[in-house]
DNA sequence: CTTGACCTTGTAGTTACTACAAGGTGCATA
DNA sequence: TATGCACCTTGTAGTAACTACAAGGTCAAG
């Protein structure tokens, strides 16, 4: 698989994919005897990874820090159970937060339907007492 | 409430919360006599939503438009509706990953707490088939 | 055999901050 | 009264994570 290819196939910028080779975040692919980057359904899932994960809101170190977690046969389970732990924390508070936030759309999607400007309560969806 | 006690309230940077102030994204504080910036409730109750809608992977620009829903007396209700059906479909998505996600967290530590290396999906979690 | 879509490396621009610097004001406290 | 800290301003520059463009090489279709 080329770059172009899975440039498509993830709606990544072919530049972006370079940039994450150069970044080490995506393994440097093969090369065909055109000296072409040749990517492996591998490639294409660790990349799909990464673009979701950073649509998330984690950071490159942490997208970093996640697919470390995919060999972590050379590490002490010890050290993997504390970065999962933590990597955990923030997942729940994500969802959580995303959640409050459905909520507020969908109630402001009923009063719409029902053709009455409700009270807006989208800011305090996500700005409720901090836990 | 002056800046830096509104910074620490909400873990922003001082220069952060003034560049907010410039784009727009947060409204221009009342002045003190002494010409400092000087926060209300409503303030800070915006900069939270900002700082977590945004650690939730929206842009710039989509918080603009999240915020706005908070004053659509003014706007025609089709307009709204189309708008928070788009962002609900957003955060149904992330809910979803993320749900992926935490699901596969928390399979790797069972299975490190039982002190054998597991299978690590984390990658799989998120790269599953395209809906 | 040319056209256009691909590829390469390299540089520069964008977004959303973040950090200084320089120079000034406000204000509590030793 | 002096010290020191928080704040004010404008401005520049650095960082992260892309994104675009330039200059030139490769390749399959018409």
């Amino acid at each position: 698989m080329r770059i172009g290819e899975l440039a498509k196939a993830t709606g990544t910028k072919a530049e972006t994919i370079r940039y994450y080779e150069r970044e080490g975040i995506l393994p440097a692919a093969d090369r065909t005897d055109s000296n072409y980057r040749d990517y492996s359904d591998e490639h294409l899932a660790t990349l799909i990874f990464v673009r979701r994960a950073r649509a998330l809101g984690f950071t490159m170190a942490q997208v970093r820090e996640l697919l470390a977690l995919s060999d972590h046969e050379d590490k002490p389970c010890r050290d993997v159970d504390q970065l999962v732990q933590r990597q955990l924390g923030e997942v729940t508070r994500k969802i959580a937060d995303l959640t409050s936030l459905q909520d507020e759309l969908q109630h402001m999607l009923r009063s719409c339907q029902a053709d009455r400007i409700g009270e807006c309560r989208i800011v305090e969806s996500l700005a409720r007492p901090l836990r």
